[in-house]
RNA sequence: GCGGGCGUGGUGAAAUUGGUAGACACGCUAGACUUAGGAUCUAGUGCCUCACGGUGUGAAGGUUCGAGUCCUUUCGCCCGCACCA
């Protein structure tokens, strides 16, 4: 019988979703073992050949736990919120709901046909009412809590309302925006509402403020840094300004040295941790407070360099400080408002990729020093970033290159505080040198001078240490439709939380997915959307009355939200009554091995496991950190291809040819290209994408269009994008799966490319080859193995338990390539040697295990089969092949019984024959053996 | 600029603690077979050389009996962060 695997594996592909073999109970006395993939967004071009790498990586080790006994957790789901989706409804009207569920239909349809192990009965979608009912819970559950320094954890804000109304907030030790001026219990209970609730979103973990943010006027949204490049919006290309706006912010701040200290408790690639570490941005230093000279303002700065204070000679605030309107003289109004609009045309990430320019503007204003009292004139500068620190920076240009070449632009003075160095070419920026002309800490070094100059500052009360984070609050609000409502409602402007009981907040029907013509989100566009405090619930907006009917929150969450916390809920997929039931969290408690890109190192990763120690604080989670090992798999890269046209012409020239010709390279669609680079000239014209071209022309060479190749991201503007079912129909997912293993190590990125698949594809076929006569008969031998065959089967088991342990998956494939190729020499088809083998393959390649497990006599599924057990006796060798080598080069082999030891071993080599040849009269200085490994021989 | 990673055949890549460099595949060459099959099988294949032999893991040094692996210098590529005070 031939191995015909679409058959196979479309029967095995049923059997397991008749028979649920996949579904996970949340009561076993067996040990869990939680495998997380990233889910995926459900885009419109449907799964690509990136996808699975690590989808094939994590279902390989979830088999290959089940039969290693555990029970496992293995869920998928959809993050299915985000803006592709709406982009595509503003083009067409078509809700997103709709497109998101047609494109979840096309990927569950791809992930089934590639025989992932998946228990779909927790599928989870984060645009689904049940699930961001969670997702709005969770909001209120940060909405109703603060950051308790003292205790280090998040506690309810009705205690600290409690502490307020008995003492007031002079005791009150926790994380706070604005600093806040001390009151008393008396004063509490004296201020109105508005205020009181000013003050609590002071402390509140998720709370409204006014921030600077991107704003795309094209796109009616606020957008990410790392969503703008070039200072044009990432999706559409449109151009960017910095707007204030009003919005929900979350106070990750709170978390940044927790976020810090519990890396150490997980297994996480070390370059990922590195990039979360410079996230955060942990920096010790003193914030110092100078005077301004005529006003009665004072600016406050962080330094990290606190021993250089003598050295500053002026100070740079951010076109956008707040003190920047106020302390300008009249003389320098026009020129300061002019660079303060021309600065906020510019993307923060614009200005601070631009090293280069040096731009910057005198206030008129002075600041007094705290120390020395000399005036220090003030500048605005855009090198200045108002979102960082403070927003202002004492220059000290001889200890700081930036405030170096600030100080050389503007030819403003370069006081030098350090002993014996040469400040004329360039600032000192070395901490060992001793400092000088500063006062009371001259003839110290940096840490010293440090120490002393911040006690000072803590003495006179102009300053005190701290520790600086960069990590800043994140932005929750966006301006868009496609996300989860804010369970939020106004009275009088004061953002008020709907009772948890009324949850889920579901999307209002709108009639535009744009922003209203008046500037408000979308949600502006739609006209069910009040909150009728007496029925609880949605009511029309012509109700809103003010009394007991209020407008709601027209912002929607980021896509971060739903993604945030979904590892929780694949544990109790379909619990009704809470987030995820407290008995089936105590059982999974943690992902044990999460799998995905590494893009997601300071979005996704950070948020998550900051919104987890918040759940853990409140008592919502068992643990702290919720991934206790992760990998990040490579990406998957495609090979583009290229036509080369003559310039302004429709002359297309061979890749060879172009010699001294201006050409204009252009994509073409791969799959009109063959393995050998040669393009489909017909089905060049015929494509779509070049109906617009009349007439190509093509240069050739020896009769043949060569198109120029490279290395790109997957992506569909690139026309190189392959799709995982041409393979599968082709040659199967067990294939596949094989395949996009065997390409290489799963952590490193790699181009794809399909010339070496067949190589797999022949390995499937001699594996059932071997269970399988000439004649095409089923045909498995009862004899008993021997020795041979033993050590075949038991260094494969081997190799792949410590593969698999390694997550070494490449050469685990390779393993059994070998292993085959071997048994296929020894013309072995015993059953004591293929029943195991069959049972090592099947986290790999499913589909053929389960078939030929079946064909050899076997009830049920193959998964939960026990793994077979590497037993060391078979490989005992009495002999051993060493390595003669002469002055480190191997000459040639010897076996020799293992018995030897070393004085035996070097007679028996230096006896040899071809010894004395080689040594050719010499006789050896010195002779090298490790038993067991080599023979080598100097001289 | 800072941080991290990577350089091995025509190609994808192997190579626990330093111990036979190139496993396993693709491709290529030659051949066999045929019930033309998504064929299969056999042999060969780092480079130079008819061969003996030489040479070879980006380059140059070093440590060592022995280096792809350790150390120093250097070149190139990729990724992340970036005027972070």
């Amino acid at each position: 019988m031939k191995y015909y695997f679409n058959e196979i594996e479309a029967k095995w592909q049923k059997y397991w979703n008749d028979n649920q073999t996949f579904k996970a109970d949340n009561y076993s006395k067996k040990e869990k073992y939680y495998v997380l993939d990233m889910f995926p967004y459900p885009s419109g071009a449907g799964l690509h050949v990136g996808h699975p790498l690590g989808y094939i990586a994590s279902d390989i080790y979830a088999r290959y736990k089940r039969h290693k006994g555990f029970n496992v957790l293995h869920p998928q789901g959809y993050d299915s919120f985000g803006l592709p989706a709406e982009q595509y409804a503003i083009q067409t009207g078509q809700h997103p709901a709709k497109t998101t569920q047609e494109n979840i239909k096309t990927y569950r349809r791809q992930l089934d046909q590639i025989g992932f192990s998946f228990d779909w009965s927790r599928e989870v979608r984060t645009s689904d009412p049940s699930y961001y009912k969670w997702t709005q819970w969770i909001f209120i559950q940060l909405y109703e809590s603060y950051y308790c320094l003292d205790s280090d954890q998040a506690r309810s804000i009705e205690e600290l309302k409690s502490v307020f109304e008995t003492e007031g907030n002079i005791r009150i030790n926790a994380a706070c925006g604005d600093t806040l001026e001390d009151f008393s219990e008396e004063q509490w209970k004296l201020f109105n509402e508005e205020k009181k609730e000013e003050i609590l979103s002071n402390y509140r973990l998720t709370y409204l403020s006014e921030t600077e943010v991107n704003w795309c006027p094209a796109l009616g949204t606020v957008l990410a840094n790392d969503e703008i490049v070039n200072g044009l919006s990432e999706r559409g290309g449109f151009p960017v300004v910095r707007k204030k706006m009003k919005q929900w912010s979350m106070r990750i701040t709170a978390y940044a040295q927790r976020l810090l200290d519990g890396l150490n408790e997980i297994d996480w690639p070390q370059p990922l941790k590195d990039s979360q570490t410079n996230w955060i941005g942990r920096s010790v230093g003193a914030m110092v407070s100078f005077d301004i000279d005529g006003h009665n303002e004072n600016i406050e700065v962080f330094t990290t360099r606190p021993d250089t204070i003598f050295g500053v000679s002026f100070m740079t605030l951010a076109p956008e400080h707040e003190l920047v309107s106020k302390i300008t003289g009249r003389d320098q109004k026009e020129a300061v408002e002019g660079y303060v609009l021309s600065t906020s045309k510019r993307s923060e990430r614009d200005r601070m990729a631009d090293v280069k320019s040096i731009s910057g503007v005198f206030t008129g204003a002075y600041a007094i020093h705290p120390f020395s009292g000399t005036k220090i004139p003030i500048w605005i500068g855009d090198y200045v970033l108002a979102s960082y620190g403070t927003g202002a920076v004492m220059a000290v240009p001889c200890g700081d290159q930036r405030d170096f070449d600030f100080a050389k632009y503007f030819k403003l003075e370069i006081p030098n505080i350090f002993e014996n160095v040469d400040i004329s070419e360039m600032a000192c920026e070395d901490k060992n040198v001793k400092i000088a002309n500063s006062d009371f800490i001259n003839g110290l070094n940096a840490k010293e001078a440090i120490r002393k100059v911040i006690a000072a500052l803590e003495e006179r009360k102009i300053g005190q240490g701290k520790i600086n984070y960069r990590l800043r609050d994140a932005v929750f609000s966006r301006q868009r439709y496609w996300g989860e409502p804010f369970p939020v409602y106004y009275v009088n402007g004061l953002p008020k939380m709907i009772d948890t009981e009324y949850l889920p907040i579901t999307l209002p029907e709108v009639q535009k997915y744009l922003p209203t013509e008046d500037g408000k989100p979308p949600l502006g566009n739609a006209t069910v959307w009040a909150w009728c405090t007496k029925t609880n619930q949605i009511v029309s907006n012509d109700l809103i009355n003010g009394t007991t009917i209020f407008p709601l929150e027209l912002n929607t969450m980021p896509g971060w939200a739903g993604s945030s916390w979904y590892f929780n809920r694949y544990m109790d997929a379909t619990n009704s009554e809470t987030f995820c039931g407290k008995e089936a969290m105590n059982y999974w408690r943690d992902v044990d091995l999460y799998i995905g890109g590494s893009e997601h190192a300071t979005g996704h990763l950070l948020y998550s496991r900051f919104w987890q120690k918040f759940l853990y604080d409140r008592g919502h989670v068992p643990v702290q950190e919720y991934a206790k090992k992760l990998i990040n798999q490579g990406m998957i890269l495609g090979t583009s291809a290229f036509v080369y046209r003559k310039e302004g012409e429709n002359v297309f020239i061979s890749k060879g040819l172009i010699g001294d010709f201006k050409v204009q390279p252009l994509h073409v669609d791969v799959s009109l290209v063959n393995a050998s680079n040669e393009l489909d000239l017909e089905g060049f014209k015929n494509h779509v994408l070049n109906k617009d071209i009349d007439q190509p022309e093509f240069i050739l060479e020896s009769g043949k269009y060569i198109v120029g190749r490279e290395v790109e991201k997957m992506s569909k503007s690139k026309y190189n994008v392959v799709n995982p079912d041409d393979i599968c129909h082709n040659y199967g997912a067990d294939t596949l799966r094989l395949y996009e293993m065997f390409l290489g190590p799963l952590e490193q990125a790699k181009p794809w490319n399909t010339a070496g698949i067949s190589g797999v594809h022949g390995f499937l076929k001699r594996l059932w080859k071997l269970f399988h006569s000439d004649n095409e008969a089923f045909l498995v031998s009862e004899d008993k193995a021997n020795a041979d065959e033993l050590k075949i089967l038991h260094k494969t088991i081997k190799k792949v338990d410590e593969d698999i342990a390694n997550f070494s998956f490449n050469t685990s494939v390779s393993s059994f390539m070998i292993a085959v190729n071997e048994l296929t020499a020894l013309k072995c088809n015993k059953r004591d040697i293929l029943q195991p083998l069959v049972v090592l393959i099947a986290p790999y390649a499913p589909h053929i295990a389960e078939e030929l497990w079946e064909k050899l006599g076997n009830k049920g599924s193959i998964s939960t089969v026990e793994y077979p057990v590497f037993e060391p006796k078979f490989l005992i060798e009495s002999t051993k092949t060493y390595p003669i080598s002469f002055n480190g080069k191997m000459r040639f082999t010897k076996e020799l019984s293992l018995d030897l030891d070393k004085v035996a071993i070097e007679k028996a080599v230096l006896e040899d024959e071809r010894t004395q040849q080689q040594l050719n009269g010499r006789s050896p200085k010195k002779v090298i053996v490790i038993p067991g490994k080599i023979v080598n021989i100097v001289g």
